[in-house]
DNA sequence: CGGATCGTTGATCCTGCTCAAAGCCAGTGG
DNA sequence: CCACTGGCTTTGAGCAGGATCAACGATCCG
């Protein structure tokens, strides 16, 4: 659960007891190929999982067989924290590469909402975080070209992967197809082969191998329009800070008080 | 507050007591005029604000001008439940109608939080409906033709107004300019124009004056290839359902409790 | 070595964009 | 009652970004 509790550090600080309550849940792990669904459109949602690592995708598949990736999940990202709500899935959610999940028992999760504050608080956070990279994608597929798409999805890779500590100096590996690129930019195949070409004749980017190498990040946000304010990864308004950290003094993790 | 409630009843027969509260705290009403901001991009999140009639949207504007809108708010919809969360607006939110909204102290719904948790669970799940509209809105976008997009979002408004009681037999008011659906679906206004012309000879729908009736939602719902059931009008899973029943009997709301 | 899978390239086509102008109101003021 | 205005809708002609389809190269792997 390394990925997790680095992710959630970034909205505070977690005490080390939240830490070792998320190193505790985070025990039953199960090992996932490629291109496996971890839960599948229709179906009655089960546990939540927690992705330790490899790549996996949100995704849901057109009555004609073309397929739209609304979103990608990196290591730290939770499935469905929620979904116990909803008798069905409305879409399916596929692994991309090997891949690791970690189950939580709804139990656990219901139990974490009423012992652990700050870990609830920072899970309702990354929910917004989420929320705000699906409109962020509506804005792109609405209103960027092939070229910003593409830019605009390397981007923000490249910072969700730097904010769970899997990403090195400017490198990240990304072990995606043409034709996954594709359907998360809703692009065909060949016209994604063209773009990387035209970024990479700029000398923005190389990507070989499955590893993304960002030259020139200045240039490469310039030309997607990014700005990566929407990750929200500056921490909490300071009263919430302020508010775990009187918690923390009076010792031990508590309730919030209803006015 | 009657279309929030009505909303939320979709998800679970609110009690007499959850019902009150929450026209107990929906008091405080303010008028807006058309094409105003509600909040803008940028700010410090304030209160969370309910809307109680006319018509909204969340957008984003782009540096050369053009603006994205990325949901559409309805009666009954909630600006911000969550972003005291956040130390930024991501995008804003704007009127497209004469709008009444109604306020709400962030304490008054951490209060509730804690002392009305089928409220609580209610709110979650219309979180999750609205995560559900944005990915459905990605997939339009990303692979639905001009036609197919429109059809969708005018179902999708359809029932979505429908929920919260504004929908008469297949009429729903939607006073929006072809630019403000051009906004949405990423077409030009000349094209909305002569996609709406397309509806409107094949007799699936008549738009005019701000009034959608729609002729045929048999055939409508095929063209968009809709599918009503991301919206999760269905009810909550019926262990939760019974929870709240169960909760309900031994008299009064309580706290889940954790394991 | 043979077969998959993925990447690259080329030729051609079409959906939806652009820009511009004209029609159609509803409201306003004279 | 009419002229004027400003917003919205409608229509037209031409254009282009990206799709489509097909074939050819790489590369990996058994």
């Amino acid at each position: 659960m390394k990925h997790l509790i680095r992710k959630l550090s970034h909205f505070a600080p977690l005490s080390h007891e939240d830490e070792a309550k998320l190193q505790e849940i985070g025990s039953s792990i199960e090992e996932l190929p490629p291109d496996k669904d971890v839960v599948a459109e229709g179906e009655r949602p089960r546990s939540v999982f927690v992705l330790t690592s490899g790549l996996a995708c949100r995704y849901k598949l057109m009555e004609d067989g073309r397929r739209q990736i609304m979103s990608f999940l990196v290591p730290g990202d939770i499935c469905d924290l929620h979904v116990f709500l909803l008798t069905e899935m409305d879409h399916s959610i596929g692994t991309l590469t090997p891949t690791r999940v970690s189950a939580i028992e709804t139990a656990e999760i219901i139990n974490m909402f009423f012992h652990h504050p700050r870990i609830t608080a920072a899970l309702w956070w990354s929910m917004l975080q989420e929320e705000a990279i699906l409109r962020e994608r509506i804005v792109a597929l609405g209103r960027r070209n092939a070229e910003g798409r593409l830019a605009y999805l390397l981007c923000e890779l490249l910072w969700r992967l730097e904010a769970v500590g899997e990403a090195g100096d400017d490198v990240v590996e990304l072990p995606l197809t043409q034709e996954e690129l594709g359907d998360a930019l809703s692009l065909t195949p060949s016209y994604v082969n063209r773009v990387l070409q035209k970024l990479r004749r700029k000398d923005f980017i190389t990507l070989r191998g499955g590893l993304l190498r960002i030259h020139d990040l200045e240039r490469l946000s310039a030309l997607a329009g990014f700005d990566r304010s929407y990750l929200h990864l500056g921490g909490a308004p300071s009263e919430i800070r302020k508010h775990f950290e009187a918690m923390e003094k009076k010792g031990g993790p508590q309730h919030y008080r209803g006015s």
